[in-house]
Parts: C-alpha cells; sequence; structure tokens
DNA sequence: CGGGTTGTAATAGGAATGGTTACGATGGCA
DNA sequence: TGCCATCGTAACCATTCCTATTACAACCCG
C-alpha cells in the first residue's frame, strides 16, 4: 500500500456530506465522517482542511460546529478532489541525480518531465469526467 | 518523495542500452547502467529483472555477460516500462475497511475502483505513444 | 461563561524504498 | 578443467512517508 488513500477518503467524506445535505442535514462533524470511513478524526480533520483550502467544502466552528459542502455536488469533479488533496507527483524522477557526464543521465530529466506530465495531464482529465454527485448516485443505486 | 522512482530507473537503464547499441557495444553490464543512473549496480539489477521478466531485455551470464535490448527500441513504449516495473497503482482505495452501515462506506469502493482504472487507463495510453527511441532521440537533440 | 468542535502540533508504529554487503550460480575463456 | 567476471537474490539497514493517536489551544453558539 505504497500510493495514497487520501483521494480515497477525500471522495468519501465528500459523498457523505452530499448524502447528509439530501436528507435535510446541514453539517457533520469530524466524528460523524470518521465513522463512516472508519479512521480516527483526526484524519478527517487534516483531510477536510485540505478540501477547505480548495474551497470545496466550509468548516464552521463553535457549539453547533461541522463539515458542509461549499458548492452543488454536480460542480465537484474528482479532479478537483485529487489537485486538493494529492501533494506528490504520480511517478518520480531519480532519487539522486543522474551522471551529468553520460549523454543519457545529462538528458533524459527534461524528456521524462515532459512524458510524466502529459499523462498525468490525461489521468486528470479522465478524473474531471466524474463528479461527486454522478459517484454517489451509483453508490446508492 | 513518497512516489516510485523505478519507471524512471528503468526507463534510464533501457535508453543507455539502445545509445550502447547504436554506437555497436552489444550488452552493458550492471555496474555500468548503475554509473549512468549513478545508483547501486544491485538496483539496477532488481530493475533490469523486471524489464526481463517483461521481456524488454536479454541477460548473459558469464564472463562476458550484461543487458540488451529484447527488440528494436522503435517497439518498447514507457507504458510497457510501467506495466513491467510498476506494482502498485496509482491510487489506493481505503487503508482499513470502510464502515459497511453507511450506505457511502458500503457502496463507494466499487465505484472508485472504476474510477480510478478509468483513468489509470488513460495515464497508460499516454505513455503507450513515446517509446525508448523516441525518448532516446529527444535526449540526443 | 460552558461545552462541544475545529485546527494543529508532537509523537509513534508500520510499510515501502533505495542502498549496501554478501554469496551462490552461471558460463565464456585460457 | 578451472578461473573469474557477472548475474541473481537474500538479508539487512537507514530513510522516508503514511496513518493513527494523544493532547491542547482557538473558536463560537447558546
Amino acid at each position: 500500500m505504497a500510493s495514497n488513500s487520501r483521494v480515497t477518503i477525500a471522495a468519501h467524506a465528500l459523498a457523505w456530506l452530499e448524502l447528509a445535505r439530501r436528507r435535510g442535514q446541514g453539517s457533520l462533524t469530524s466524528d460523524e465522517v470518521a465513522a463512516s470511513v472508519n479512521t480516527n478524526p483526526v484524519i478527517l480533520r487534516r483531510s477536510l482542511g485540505d478540501l477547505k483550502r480548495a474551497g470545496l467544502v466550509t468548516a464552521r466552528r463553535g457549539t453547533r460546529a461541522g463539515f458542509s459542502l461549499a458548492r452543488p455536488a454536480e460542480e465537484i469533479t474528482m479532479y478537483d478532489v485529487w489537485m486538493a488533496v494529492a501533494a506528490e507527483p504520480l511517478l518520480a524522477l531519480h532519487r539522486s541525480e543522474p551522471n551529468k557526464e553520460c549523454p543519457v543521465g545529462n538528458g533524459i530529466q527534461p524528456v521524462l518531465t515532459d512524458v510524466y506530465d502529459e499523462a498525468s495531464s490525461a489521468f486528470g482529465t479522465a478524473l474531471s469526467r466524474r463528479t461527486i454527485a454522478d459517484m454517489l448516485d451509483r453508490i446508492l443505486k
């Protein structure tokens, strides 16, 4: 399990927030979301913090506190979620600089960066076709 | 630096093998490849082992040992490389099972799997458009 | 002001990775 | 046949990242 499950957790939280909204529940606490995702509330507060910074959710503090979607679930795509929580690129370059004396070592990094950027862009485009609303509809089916 | 640099190392090795071939050098040892990638020969033997299992390179043992491409560099794509060395999916599902009592926790995994599969497929398609020969040409330009 | 919740720091455990050493297996060549 | 360079792989370590957990200050509604 090397790769992040952060996108999964964030998508799960957003879907749950949208379901709560449809049920007439204004907001959910990190405890309530954590119970569905089956993890610690702090993990959720961190993930939801990323989503808040990206403008996807709003948080209220105080006694009647909790999280809710900042805009319609039809207008939140998986690309938005990915951008909000994924820090690392999908594929990494060399850990230690390649040997610049060798023609391949010297010139490979910009070429690989191009290739990885193209592929990641295609990945993002595919994600942008799915919204939280779509996904919740499928989940409930 | 969470994500793998294995694809990078493997692509680098293949480009270097192809350059050696163009220069008339039949094969390279793991030491020679490691010198260009700037890492340990054992790392290269591990990566090249993956590539060998995928049929992209051949290895000879004994005194005159070394690695060489198993087929023309024009027919090895970055998708082949990715498939050969990437063990983990690009995005992971939940680390611990979500709560099946909750409708979202119960139904979200197949939906997410679909979305991730679609996006990964788009990623792979983009990679399949670049061959080792293409990349080496760009590197040497 | 009281109580419940967010926001975040500190820390720990576990997993994966790259790196390193070591050594048996292989096979060309003297 | 025996040497020796090199592959193939196991074992181990250090580092890094992720999730989980505890703790607590900041916040704000009633």
